[in-house]
DNA sequence: TTGTCAATTGTCAGTGGCTGTCATTAGCCT
DNA sequence: AGGCTAATGACAGCCACTGACAATTGACAA
């Protein structure tokens, strides 16, 4: 951010994003067309797509940060750790710090709110599983890693990312449709449901 | 298929579907317009939309199927199997009967390169993932009343479907992106991954 | 068989997402 | 100040998709 044309540029970009969120997140996505966002912004439709690839991307932008906030953390994981255990951790105590981190670019709210818009737009939601796919292709590497293994010749680790994933899938499905959908809930959920995943693995399901 | 009228219908849809599939494992999906499908059965472009609800279904539909077929061998399990073992035998067993059911619609040559279309091809990965999760929520449904369980209360059942569906998922990458393509090949993959489970979430990698 | 009704299809016009191209503007640097 | 380059705007066009209405075609009874 040295030059003023670096400074105009991303407070370009973080205009449009603003304006598209605040967009998406009361008329709803569909019902806001790329024109609109643009002429929140009084931007030509063409330098939206200079900083978005398409609709959805915006739409995502905010995700993403969370995402790759989350997998920093899992990077710092000390080395002793289990995988499990420190998928587990890091997803825990990085929600702490989550916070801050999404404010410092938009409201907490507006985050929430755009984060039930996806899991209830199926375009979106499709879009955002794609990615959950991308994330989960690295979490693989950086566990096997870890392990010392390598990801192509050892099942485990996608193995161990996919199981992970797909308990936190369900639970992220659970908080947007849920009563309480504030940052805190999502941590006691996952809590919850990751200590629910050994239970529902082993047969006997009648004996608790 | 009594009246004429629904027999044609049914061979508009079915010749539509073909041309689809053929082109687009050709030509690749994102090379292949809606106009070119037509074309090739010479009908209206209006027609294709009123089949399809968009050019993503009818890249889907065969795989549609398969899934049907599944969830149908799912549901024929018997009710002593545990969760995870009865998926597990509706994998391997419904594998059987799958040539079958896929060979009554279109050759099956032409649904396994459709599936490595699907596979690579962004925005048809991101709708099939989608589906993949319409599919869980029936899956969980079905275990749920197996076991006499309530799905909104009882966290199980969704998570023995998820922790199984991200296996599957995992198992269908390597799949697509591996040499031996074939129905064989995925029943044997899958089976591998499957014994897998069980390590890789325990936490002694170094120990086996 | 024919006439009427309903279902299927075609035509057309239009919207919205997205891209390539080229001219214009605006910050950068000597 | 003036030339260079990056960012933007303006415009034309492609493609997926939709609504509306007209034309066609099979169904079915008189």
């Amino acid at each position: 951010m040295e030059n003023l044309r670096e400074r105009k540029k991303q407070r370009t970009r973080e205009a449009l994003l603003r304006a598209a969120l605040e967009l998406f997140t009361t008329r709803g996505y569909e019902r806001t067309t790329v024109d609109d966002v643009v002429a929140a912004v009084d931007v030509s439709q063409r330098t939206f797509f200079r900083y978005f690839a398409n609709k959805e991307e915006a739409a995502l932008a905010v995700v993403e940060l969370a995402v790759a906030h989350f997998v920093d953390a899992v990077r710092a994981r000390p080395p002793h750790e289990a995988p499990m255990e420190a998928l587990r951790q890091a997803v825990v105590e990085g929600w702490d710090s989550l916070n801050d981190v999404i404010e410092s670019v938009v409201p907490v709210e507006l985050y929430l709110r755009m984060y039930q818009v996806i899991e209830s737009t199926p375009v979106l939601l499709a879009a955002h599983l794609r990615r959950s796919m991308e994330i989960e292709e690295a979490l693989a590497r950086v566990i096997a890693e870890r392990e010392g293994l390598d990801v192509e010749a050892d099942l485990r680790p996608r193995l161990v990312v996919a199981v992970f994933s797909g308990v936190m899938r369900v639970t992220e499905r659970q908080w947007s449709t849920g009563a309480d959908f504030g940052l805190d809930a999502m941590r006691s959920l996952t809590v919850s449901y990751l200590e629910q995943v050994g239970p529902a693995l082993t047969g006997d399901w009648r004996t608790n």
